[in-house]
DNA sequence: GTGTTTGCAAAGTGTTTGCAATTTA
DNA sequence: TAAATTGCAAACACTTTGCAAACAC
């Protein structure tokens, strides 16, 4: 049994989260709700899911993997999350869903983002018929000199 | 036994792809050579492994698909390929070497070059110190509209 | 209660590897 | 003949899935 004035106290540092999951229609579950906070606390993040796995058990929160691929993707699919492909191996999410490009660590396999790199695409080149741009991923790849 | 003749009427076609594998100091494998023939006769292309042996195979050549990952790789290694990350799911190499970008289709899942499309970074953003530049990928993502 | 979500373990996918047999130089 | 290359099958890493138990509303 939880009092009321528990809950509440419990509840307000996942205010933030409670919100995102709310305004995306997804069940507030705790394990949903321990993700979140992880994920969009603080500033913006690019994880991959053995990393946030790995967060979630260290901060004492029961998630199996599975269910953390699974919010991963479904974090992605209500836009709450990014996903880059910038390396075969695994995939990262990238809590900044807004317009922007990547620097990629090729020794660490970290992933940043390039915050004010104008990029330009000058003659787009005409796409085939019934075929819209989906997004322009720019990747710059960077490595011990 | 094979006459002299007989392996130099052989030996014309696979020409080009012989150089490349000289050149590259690759020893010239009749697997080899008949893959270098695929991907390096006729324009540029982009193919994965699975396509690569697909086609060795439909063209009656002998090889099985860990030796196209091994080739494909090795040919990577000494630059005669290139290796592109679009697609979690599988891995792409491209016979264009040079500069350029990438435009993918996410319904076909089919990789195209952009031919001259110009990308000017500005501001390109200050590495970490010993950190250099290895490159940089443009991939135009296009669906179905 | 009813439908959703979770966790586990099993299955799946694309890729790599160990090693004996084969091929190249 | 010596060293490199191949093919197979097993191993791999990451990811997804089936299904019963747990949970949210």
């Amino acid at each position: 049994m939880t009092s009321v004035s528990e809950k509440a106290s419990l509840a307000r540092p996942f205010a933030p989260a409670l919100e995102k999951l709310r305004g995306a229609g997804l069940r507030p579950t705790r394990q949903r709700l321990a993700l979140a906070k992880l994920l969009f606390d603080g500033p913006d993040r690019h994880v991959t899911a053995e990393m946030l796995h790995g967060e979630a058990l260290r901060a004492r929160v029961q998630v199996s993997l599975a269910t953390v691929y699974n919010t991963l993707h479904q974090f992605t699919d209500v836009g709450l999350l990014r996903e880059i492909v910038v390396d075969a191996e695994r995939s990262y999410f990238d809590t900044n869903v807004g317009t922007h490009h990547h620097l990629f660590d090729e020794n660490s396999r970290a992933l940043h983002d390039i915050p004010e790199c104008d990029v330009r695409l000058d003659t787009m080149p005409g796409l085939p018929a019934g075929m819209e741009v989906s997004r322009v991923d720019v990747i710059v790849r960077m490595r011990k000199a």
